[in-house]
DNA sequence: ACGCCCCTAAACAGGC
DNA sequence: GGCCTGTTTAGGGGCG
C-alpha cells in the first residue's frame, strides 16, 4: 500500500482547499499517509491505535504498580503486609479524592493495589494536566521506599499522561463526530475499558510471576477472575464475562456467588479447578480434592494474609462490577443515541467478532439483508464492519483509516448501493442521524448517492449545489474533502445517463432516468458473499473496522462478551427486509415515509422537463413499503431531512 | 488476462 | 482572474 500511496500523493496535488483533506478522504491520495487521513478525520492517531496504545500503556504502567508494590510486600521481609497501604503513593496521588482513603488502605492490604491501579489510570485522565502531581504523590503519600522505582513510576506516569491527553483527543473527536455521544464519563471509562479483567488478571500474574516471596505469589496470582482455565480466549470472555454476566449486575447481584455456587454444583470446589488450587495467587497443585482441602487448610487459613486476599478479591470484584455498570450506562446511552431500544444489547455482541470477522460478515448479512435498515447501532459495534455495508456506522471515524485501502479507501462502497440501492434509502432513513454526525464514509457509490438525494426531492431534481448540500447536510463525512467529493459528483453526473441535466429557470438541474439507472445493473442484491465481501471492503472500512472493532471491543466490550447478550434477536428483525432490496423502492419509501424526506408527496412536483422514470417508480413504491415501513417509522429523523435543502446552504462546506 | 465498476485526480471549456 | 459547472481523460484497485 505504501508504494502505491506514494505514487499517488505524488501525482495528487490538491489544488484544492484543503489539500489535506483530499488526501484523508481517499485512500488512493491520503493513501499511505497517515496525514491524510488526521487531517481531517480525527487527526493524529487511528482510533484503534490510541485505543492499542492506552491499553497497552495502561496495562503496562499498572504492571509497574504491581509490581512494585509486590516488590514492596517481599522485600520488607515477609509479612509485613501493612506496608501495602504506604506503596501506594503514586496511584494515590493520581486518585480521585473519593477513592481509597490512606486509612482504608491500611486497614486492607491489598485493595488499595487494585483501586490505586485503576484509579490512578482515571485519575490521571482527569489530571493530566498537572504533571507535578506526581511530585506531590511522593511526598504525600510518602512512606514508602519506592524510590528504587522512582524515576521509573516518573517515566511511566508521564507516558500515562501523554497517552491519556491522546486518548482524550481521540475522544473529543469522537464526540464531535457524535461516535460518543456519551458525556464527560467517557474519559474516565476509557480508562478503565483500558484495563479489562483480563488485563488485570494479567497483571496479577505478571506480578505474582516476579515476586519472590510466595505470598506475593499468591496474593498477586489470585483473583480467581485469573483462573486459567481458558487462556485461550480471549481476554474478556474469561474473566469478565464468565463469571459475570450483565445480567447479574444489572440485578445487582453479585456474580462471584453464583460461580461459586455453580462449581460446587460440579462437584468441586471453587477455588478448585484443574487440579489447581485457585486461591488468588496460589497455584499448587492437588491431586485430588482431599488435597485441596488439606492445601487450603494450610496455606490458607484464616490470617492476615488470607484476610488481605480475599479483600483484594471483593476489590477487584467491586472494580469489576462498577465498570460493568458505567459499561452499561454506557451502552444505554449509546442504543439509545443509535435510536435503539436501550433493553437490547444484542446488538452489541457482534463485538465479539473481533476475532472472527468472517463470521461476522456472515452473521451480518444473514441477519441484514442488504440495505435493510439496522440500527445504527451496529454501528456501536463497530464490530460489525461488514454488514456494514449500509447500515452500520461503525466505524465513523475510523474511515480515516480507511486509507489503507486502496485509493479507493473508503469511498462509499461502490456496488453496494447499487446492488442494494435501496439499501440507501433504508439505510439512510436509519441511521440518519448517524450519518450525519459521524465521520463515516457511507458504504453506497457517489451515484447511488446523488440519485438517492434527487429523488429525495420534492421535485426530483436538484441542482449541483443542491445536491452537494444534500451531501454536506446527510453525511459529516462530505463536510471535508470538498473538492474531492464535489469533483466526483460531478464527474457521476457527466458520466452517468441515469443523471440527466435539465434546464430550467433557475439554471440546470439533474434529474434521475431511473430507466437507465436500473439498467446499469441488474439488481440482485441479496447478499451473496461477494457482495458482502464487496461491501466491506468497499466500504474502506473493512480494515478499519476490524481494528476499530478490536479495539472496542478490547477496551470497552470486552465484558459484553458474555454470551447471555449475543442475541439474534435484531438480527430476526432485519431479516425481514431481506429480499427487498429493491433499489428503488427504497428510496421511494423513504420518502414517502418522510422518515427522510419529508417529502411526503412525491407527486407533487411535477417533472417538467422530463418524464422518464416514472415507471419504475411506481412499482418500488408500493411494495417494499409493508417491510419497510416498520422501519422507517421508527426512525426519527424525518423533520431534518426537510430543512436541509434549503436550510443548509453550504455552510458546513468549505 | 479481461472487462466492468467505482473512485480520484486533473485538465479544459464555458458562463458568470 | 476567480469560481462554478460540466465534460472528459487517465489511472488504479476490486471483482467476476
Amino acid at each position: 500500500m505504501m508504494v502505491e500511496s506514494a505514487s499517488e500523493t505524488i501525482r495528487t496535488t490538491p489544488s484544492n482547499q484543503n489539500g489535506v483533506s483530499s488526501l484523508s478522504s481517499q485512500s488512493d491520495g491520503g493513501g499511505g499517509r497517515e496525514g491524510g487521513s488526521n487531517g481531517d478525520t480525527n487527526g493524529e492517531i487511528s482510533p484503534v491505535d490510541l485505543l492499542h496504545l492506552q491499553q497497552q500503556q495502561a496495562l503496562q504502567a499498572a504492571r509497574q504498580f504491581l509490581l512494585q508494590q509486590a516488590s514492596g510486600l517481599n522485600s520488607p521481609g515477609g509479612n509485613e503486609v501493612k506496608q501495602s497501604p504506604v506503596q501506594v503513593p503514586v496511584s494515590m496521588a493520581m486518585m480521585s479524592p473519593q477513592m481509597i482513603t490512606p486509612q482504608q488502605m491500611q486497614q486492607i492490604l491489598s485493595p488499595p493495589q487494585l483501586q490505586a491501579l485503576l484509579q490512578q489510570q482515571q485519575a490521571l485522565m482527569l489530571q493530566q494536566v498537572n504533571t507535578h502531581t506526581h511530585t506531590h504523590i511522593h511526598t504525600k503519600v510518602g512512606p514508602r521506599p519506592r524510590l528504587q522505582l522512582g524515576s521509573k513510576q516518573l517515566a511511566f506516569q508521564q507516558q500515562l499522561i501523554q497517552m491519556q491527553q491522546l486518548q482524550q483527543q481521540h475522544i473529543l473527536n469522537l464526540q464531535r463526530q457524535g461516535l460518543v455521544p456519551m458525556q464527560p464519563t467517557a474519559t474516565m471509562q476509557s480508562l478503565q475499558q483500558a484495563m479489562c479483567p483480563s488485563d488485570l488478571q494479567q497483571l496479577w500474574k505478571e506480578v505474582s510471576g516476579v515476586q519472590s516471596s510466595e505470598e506475593a505469589l499468591k496474593q498477586a496470582e489470585g483473583l480467581d477472575l485469573s483462573t486459567n482455565s481458558s487462556n485461550s480466549t480471549s481476554a474478556f470472555p474469561k474473566a469478565a464475562s464468565a463469571h459475570i454476566s450483565l445480567h447479574s449486575l444489572a440485578n445487582g447481584q453479585s456474580h462471584t456467588p453464583k460461580r461459586d455456587s455453580h462449581e460446587e454444583h460440579a462437584g468441586s470446589h471453587p477455588l478448585y479447578g484443574h487440579g489447581e488450587c485457585k486461591w488468588p495467587g496460589c497455584e499448587a497443585l492437588c491431586e485430588d480434592m482431599g488435597q485441596f482441602i488439606k492445601h487450603l487448610n494450610n496455606e490458607h487459613a484464616l490470617d492476615d494474609r488470607s484476610t488481605a486476599q480475599c479483600r483484594v478479591q471483593m476489590q477487584v470484584v467491586q472494580q469489576l462490577e462498577i465498570q460493568l455498570a458505567k459499561e452499561s450506562e454506557r451502552l444505554q446511552a449509546m442504543m439509545a443515541h443509535l435510536h435503539m431500544r436501550p433493553s437490547e444489547p444484542k446488538p452489541f455482541n457482534q463485538p465479539l467478532n473481533l476475532a472472527s470477522s468472517g463470521s461476522l460478515l456472515k452473521r451480518d448479512s444473514d441477519a441484514y439483508p442488504e440495505g435493510l435498515p439496522h440500527p445504527p447501532t451496529s454501528a456501536a459495534a463497530p464490530i460489525t464492519p461488514l454488514r456494514q455495508g449500509p447500515s452500520v456506522i461503525s466505524s465513523s471515524s475510523l474511515h480515516s483509516h480507511s486509507h489503507s485501502h486502496t485509493h479507493g479507501v473508503g469511498p462509499i462502497r461502490r456496488r453496494n448501493s447499487d446492488k442494494y440501492c435501496t439499501p440507501i434509502a433504508s439505510e439512510l432513513a436509519q441511521n440518519c442521524e448517524f450519518y450525519k454526525n459521524a465521520d463515516v464514509r457511507p458504504p453506497f457509490t457517489y451515484a447511488s448517492l446523488i440519485r438517492h438525494a434527487i429523488l429525495e426531492s420534492p421535485d426530483r431534481q436538484l441542482t449541483l449545489n443542491e445536491i452537494y448540500n444534500w451531501f454536506t447536510r446527510k453525511f459529516a463525512y462530505f463536510r471535508r474533502n470538498t473538492a474531492t467529493w464535489k469533483n466526483a459528483v460531478r464527474h457521476n453526473l457527466s458520466l452517468h445517463k441515469c443523471f440527466v441535466r435539465v434546464e430550467n429557470v433557475k439554471g440546470a438541474v439533474w434529474t434521475v432516468d431511473e430507466v437507465e439507472y436500473q439498467k446499469r445493473r441488474p439488481p440482485k442484491m441479496t447478499g451473496s458473499p461477494t457482495l458482502v465481501k464487496n461491501m466491506i471492503s468497499g466500504l474502506g472500512f473493512g480494515s478499519l473496522n476490524a481494528s476499530y472493532q478490536a479495539a472496542l471491543a478490547e477496551s470497552s466490550l470486552s465484558l459484553l462478551n458474555s454470551p447471555s447478550l449475543l442475541t439474534p434477536s435484531a438480527a430476526s428483525l432485519n431479516m425481514l427486509h431481506v429480499g427487498h432490496d429493491d433499489v428503488s423502492s427504497t428510496v421511494e419509501q423513504v420518502n414517502s415515509n418522510g422518515s427522510c424526506s419529508p417529502t411526503l408527496s412525491p407527486q407533487q412536483y411535477s417533472h417538467q422537463v422530463h418524464v422518464k422514470e416514472e415507471p419504475t417508480e411506481l412499482e418500488e413504491d408500493s411494495r417494499p413499503v409493508s417491510l419497510l415501513a416498520g422501519v422507517t417509522h421508527s426512525l426519527p429523523l424525518p423533520s431534518d431531512e426537510r430543512d436541509l435543502e434549503e436550510d443548509l446552504p453550504t455552510e458546513e462546506l468549505e
